[in-house]
DNA sequence: ATAGGGTTAG
C-alpha cells in the first residue's frame, strides 16, 4: 500500500480486521488492531465489532467483554450491532440473565432495538428454556411494532415445537404467511417433525403437501422426518416409497435415513427387506455407524436372530464402531433371551468398565436369567450392583428395551 | 465504504 501512494484509513483496518476474524485468523487481527493504533488511527465501532464478534463466536466472552469496555472508554458510542454480538455471544454461553442485562443497559442508553437483537435474545432464551421469556420479547417486539421476519418466525416456531407446544404454531405460522413472508425447508421441516412426534400424522402430512404446492424443495432431512415418521406409525409401505422417490428429485439418501427406515422396518416385523437396504447401503459405500448398526442388531435380537446380530457386532469392532449405551443394552437383552447369559454377563462388565451405566433393563434381564437357572448367587450380586448404582431392583418388569434411534 | 440474529433427521 505505501509504494502505491495510498495511506491505508480506518476503514481499510476494520476491513482487514474483519477479514481476518472471519477467517479465525485472530493473531493477524490484533496485530493489525495494535498497527492501527500506533500509526494514530483511532478504532470505530465498526472494528471494535468485528473484534467482539469474532471473540464471542470463538466462546472467549471475556476477552469480548473486555473490548467492549475498551470501546467505551475509548469514547466510541455503543450501538445495537455491538450489543446483538454480545448479546448473541453470551446467550451461546448459556448466559442469558447477562444478555438480558446486556439488552436492558441498551434500551436505557436509548439505543433503539431492531428485528436482530430481538432473535438473538429470543434465541437465547428458548436456548435457555425459558420459553415464556422468549414469548415475553417477542410481545415487546411487536409492541414496538416492529415486524418479525423470517428468521424470527422460525426462531419462534422452532421454539415451541422444541416444548412440544406445536398446536401453538398454527396462528404464527399463518400470520407468516399472510405476512408474505415465505418459509423454508426448515420451517417445514421441523413443523413436521414436531407434528409426527406428536402423534399428529394428518397435519404433518398435509405440510408435505403445502411444501410441493409452494414450491420449497423437501431435502434429505425432510425425507429422514418423514421416513420415520411414517415408520412409527406403521406405514412402512409408504415410508419404502417416499425412499425409492429420495433419488427421483436429485438427492442421495445417507446413513441417517437408510437408518431411519432400516430401524422401521426391523419395528414393523420387515427382517428380510432392512436386510436388504443395510447391504444396498454397504454396497453404495457407506459406512454404517453406531445408529445404523445398532438399529439392525436389535431388529435381528428381537426377532431371535443372535447369530447375525453377533456377527454385526463383530463387525462393528471390526470398523472401528464402538458400542454405546444402546447398543449394549440391546445386545444384552437378546443375548439374555437367547439363553447366552456368560456372554451377556460379559458384555455388562465390558460397558461398567468403559464407564457406562447400564439401567435396570439391563440389569433386570440378567438378574432375571439367573433365577431362571438357579444362579441365585449371581443374581443377587448383580443385584446389589444395582442398588449400589442408585438402580431400583426391579426385576418383575419384564422389561424390553425401547431402542430409540 | 467497514460490524450483528435462527433452525431441521435416525
Amino acid at each position: 500500500m505505501k509504494e502505491s501512494g495510498l495511506k491505508p484509513n480506518i476503514v481499510t483496518y476494520s476491513t482487514f480486521i474483519d477479514a481476518f476474524c472471519k477467517e479465525g485468523m485472530m493473531q493477524e487481527a490484533i496485530k493489525f488492531f495494535m498497527d492501527m493504533r500506533r500509526i494514530g488511527l483511532l478504532p470505530n465501532e465498526f472494528t471494535y465489532t468485528s473484534l467482539i464478534d469474532a471473540n464471542c463466536k470463538l466462546g472467549n466472552l471475556a476477552d469480548a467483554i473486555k473490548l467492549a469496555k475498551e470501546m467505551l472508554q475509548a469514547g466510541v458510542e455503543l450501538n445495537v450491532v455491538t450489543c446483538t454480538a454480545l448479546v448473541d455471544g453470551l446467550c451461546e454461553e448459556g448466559r442469558i440473565e447477562e444478555a438480558g442485562e446486556v439488552f436492558r443497559a441498551m434500551l436505557k442508553a436509548e439505543i433503539a432495538p431492531n428485528q436482530q437483537i430481538f432473535t438473538a435474545l429470543v434465541h437465547g432464551y428458548i436456548k435457555a428454556r425459558k420459553m415464556e421469556k422468549a414469548m415475553d420479547i417477542w410481545k415487546e417486539m411487536k409492541g414496538r411494532n416492529i415486524e418479525p421476519d423470517l428468521l424470527m418466525y422460525g426462531t419462534i416456531i422452532w421454539g415451541l415445537c422444541n416444548q412440544g407446544k406445536v398446536d401453538e404454531t398454527v396462528v404464527l405460522f399463518s400470520e407468516m404467511k399472510a405476512c408474505g413472508i415465505e418459509a423454508n425447508h426448515v420451517v417445514y421441516t421441523t413443523l413436521m417433525d414436531a407434528y409426527f412426534k406428536e402423534g399428529k400424522a394428518t397435519q404433518a402430512l398435509n405440510l408435505v403437501q403445502e411444501m410441493q404446492d409452494v414450491g420449497i424443495s423437501p431435502t434429505v432431512v425432510t425425507y429422514c422426518v418423514l421416513i420415520d415418521g411414517l415408520c412409527k406409525l406403521g406405514l412402512v409401505k409408504e415410508a419404502v416409497n417416499h425412499f425409492r422417490s429420495i433419488t427421483d428429485i436429485g438427492l442421495q439418501p445417507n446413513v441417517v435415513v437408510y437408518t431411519s427406515l432400516i430401524d422401521g422396518l426391523c419395528k414393523n416385523n420387515c427382517m428380510e427387506k432392512a436386510r436388504e437396504l443395510f447391504d444396498e447401503m454397504l454396497n453404495k459405500g457407506m459406512l454404517p455407524d453406531k445408529t445404523a448398526y445398532t438399529s439392525l442388531i436389535d431388529g435381528n435380537l428381537k426377532h431371535g436372530n443372535i447369530q447375525e446380530a453377533l456377527d454385526l457386532q463383530k463387525r462393528m469392532a471390526e470398523t472401528g464402531v464402538d458400542l454405546d449405551v444402546v447398543a449394549y443394552t440391546s445386545l444384552i437383552w437378546g443375548l439374555c433371551k437367547c439363553n447366552q447369559v456368560q456372554a451377556a454377563r460379559n458384555l455388562l462388565s465390558e460397558m461398567v468398565s468403559k464407564g457406562m451405566l447400564p439401567d435396570k433393563v439391563v440389569y433386570g434381564s440378567l438378574v432375571r436369567r439367573y433365577y431362571e437357572l438357579g444362579n441365585v448367587d449371581e443374581a443377587l450380586e448383580l443385584q446389589n450392583e444395582m442398588v449400589e448404582k442408585g438402580l431400583v431392583s426391579d426385576i418383575n418388569s419384564h422389561a424390553v428395551p425401547n431402542i430409540q434411534t
